[in-house]
DNA sequence: CTGCATCCTGAACGATACTG
DNA sequence: CAGTATCGTTCAGGATGCAG
């Protein structure tokens, strides 16, 4: 279960998986953008490769010019976008 | 939904939630044994009050000699327990 | 027995500058 | 545009010793 917590043990993955729930694929930029300004682009980078390596986003880079990289949620993404729901609903009744 | 995964922030925390479900109950002593020396008792104290202070558990000082002090589980720690099992289940279907 | 005070380490995250 | 490289700060948690 701890396994589980820490695949959102990171300051912004939970608002990642929130973002990219609502749209994918996102370009880095964009996902920077949404952020507006509050998260770096080293700290971002470092938590979609994360992700990414956890099964939770899948990362495409296009040869072009200027560069292009995409992120989408996996279906474990998903999976898991939906059990946060369901924590959030908890903590609506819980926490208020 | 991150203020509600704030109250398991703890490295700590998920296994008080399981032990005093468990039993309730339990003496400081007797938790800090279940760990087996793997959490010192400056931690263990930290995390048991901040605990306390999200209303998850109850502490009980009985004016002893020697000092014996119990903590129990509230309604709440039950309800956030339940959870925890419920995001366990996911891991078992997700990560394996 | 329980827990507070002090000091210390490591990991997470941010700030900034530089690159294909 | 989408990174990488370095450095600095913060903070959870551990080690140890003392106290009621």
């Amino acid at each position: 279960m701890t396994n589980t917590l820490d695949l959102v043990r990171g300051k912004w993955k939970p608002a990642l998986l929130y973002y990219l729930a609502e749209e994918s694929p996102r370009r880095f930029g964009t996902l920077l953008r949404l952020f507006g300004g509050l998260v770096t682009q080293h700290t971002l980078t470092q938590q979609l490769r994360e992700m990414e390596h956890d099964g939770l986003v899948t990362r495409v880079v296009y040869a072009e010019v200027p560069p292009r990289v995409e992120y989408s949620l996996t279906d474990k993404g998903y999976s898991l976008r939906a059990l946060m729901e369901q924590i959030y609903q908890w903590g609506e009744q819980h926490v208020g």
